[in-house]
Formats: structure tokens, sequence, C-alpha cells
DNA sequence: TAAAAAAAGGACAATTTTATCCTATTATTT
DNA sequence: AAATAATAGGATAAAATTGTCCTTTTTTTA
């Protein structure tokens, strides 16, 4: 569904929102402790959404990634446009270059349900939202 | 979504699943053609399909793929499970190994809500109702 | 029976994705 | 000012996916 980049990019801004709440930097080492993912192939994603601000980075001791309240809204469907484009939000199931009302594949109609719902749960799901998920112990961000 | 794989052989089985309608069967250099798939990478895929016995194959002279008509109802998630696995229809939005009811990530409940749409669309679209929607010249294979 | 036509299979090549390592840069602290 | 701690960035490596090419096997037809 989405790329492994994403969903560790995903699973790292979260963290890093809800570090953020008490005004905590969180460091490279420390993220990929907490989300269960390969640190130095993190380091680059997150260097992708600092650059694409996202989220924001401090160098230097007492340094690290944080983002503040302002972007606490920002939306699932920005993370992951910045990471893996937006063609699952309008790619054809069959792979079809150009696929339309127009001129669709045989799947065209019923996928594009889903991908509605898929884009609806992607627009309007905040990055404050799931941190609450997680502030509320019913939910997680790594397995063990 | 799926893979270039799995999109090819959706593709390709439809056609063939088309043109065994009336006891033809079909050779790879027709059916890269008429899906516009490289043709080398679509017999691999074929290949695959007919170990799983989801479409059947005859060499020689006059041989080609087809699919018998009892196929004609084979579903999409048999397709999709013979060359991608089923990690679309039970994998975790956020990648997290095991995401569950009881350990879930902050995206479970909705992502699920989606998944199972996508599963009832694959479990219930049958081959035949795909080859119908092209018959009645509604959708098409290929773009050009 | 020989030639030809087709899929099957194996080896390899290109590209993309995932991942690591090392150096440079920046900021803080002593 | 020097040492240290952190991200940034570049080069490279490993693995997976996508793709090609060539040989073998099977079947038909001349």
């Amino acid at each position: 569904m989405f790329s492994k980049a994403c969903e560790y990019g995903i699973r790292a801004t979260v963290f890093i929102a809800r570090e953020s709440k008490n005004q905590n930097r969180s460091g490279l080492k420390t993220i990929a402790k907490a989300i269960n993912s390969p640190e130095a192939f993190t380091a680059k994603i997150l260097q992708n959404l600092v650059q694409k601000e996202i989220i924001k980075s401090i160098k230097g001791p007492q340094g690290g990634f944080f983002m503040d309240p302002e972007s606490n809204n920002t939306v699932l469907a920005e993370i992951v446009k910045a990471i893996d484009g937006d063609s699952i939000m309008h790619g054809c199931a069959l792979g079809l270059e150009k696929c339309s009302e127009d001129h669709p594949c045989p799947l065209h109609t019923d996928f594009a349900k889903i991908r509605g719902n898929l884009n609806i749960m992607l627009e309007t799901t905040t990055v404050l939202e799931l941190t609450k998920r997680l502030d509320s112990g019913e939910s997680f961000l790594k397995v063990d």
C-alpha cells in the first residue's frame, strides 16, 4: 500500500509530534528505537520531511527533530505525498496510464469508490488526532 | 497498490478469458500487444498463473494460453494472491508486524474498513464479470 | 521424419527501493 | 576556542522488482 519509507515516515512524524507536545526535541536514535525502524534509513526520510517542511530540525547538542503546534493539523495525505507522491491517490488499479470515466479500465468504478474512501481518510486524519490515539493508550507505533 | 506484475497479470487473464469465450487460444505476442505490456515479462507472469492453475496453456503450433469456462468465475483475489501474496488483504497500513484489534496501530480501525471494502471487491469480482465490461464497450485493457 | 511454432525455464541485466557508512556542517557546552 | 553532540549530505551497497535474452521442451504440420 504505502512504501516502507512512507510507513516509517508517518510513524516517525506522529512520534515527533507527540514528543513536541511537551517541548521535547527527538533525536534520531530515540525515534528509530521508538518506532522500530532502521536508523540510517529513517534519517534520510526525516531529512526529506524537513525539506518539505512537515517537521523541523535543529543541529548540534540538544538539537533534534520537532514539530511546532501549528503543524499538528498536518494531514496524512501531505506526508504520503511528500514521500510516495500522489499515485496511490489517483493511479489506476490495473496500471493504465490514462484511466478515466471516459476511458476506464474494467475496475475503474469499483476502485474509484475505494480510493475515494482512502483519500477521505488521508485528507481528514491529522497528525494530532493520531497522537491522541497514542496518548489514550488505545494504539501503538511498534509491536514489541 | 498492486505490483506491475499483478496489474499485467489481471489484464492478461481477463484478455485470455475473453478470447477463450470463442475457443480462441491467445499467443504471448498477441496478449502483450493487447494489454500493452512487456512481452518477456508477461511470459513469466503467465507461466506463474499457469502453475497456479488460474489459466492453462498448450505448447506448439496452434498452442497458446486459454481459460476453460469453469474458471471464468475465478475471482480477482485469487489472481492477486497468486502474484502479490495476500499482504494487501491483511497487512497493516503503517507496516507493523502485528497489528490487530488487541494491539492496533493508530490507523487500524479506519484502515480496516477501507481494506475490508477492497477485499469484498476482490473476493466478489469475477474474471467473467470483467470480460463483460469489455464486451459491452464500457471499459478497456489498454490506453491507445 | 523434419521443420516450425509455441510455451517453459534458466541466466542475466536494469531499475527502484531499502538500507548503511562516512564525512561535512552546525550548534552547544565547557 | 575546543570538544562534543547532533542533523545534513554524499557515496555506496543490498535486496526486490521489473525486464530481457537465449536455450530447451513440446506439439503440430508439411
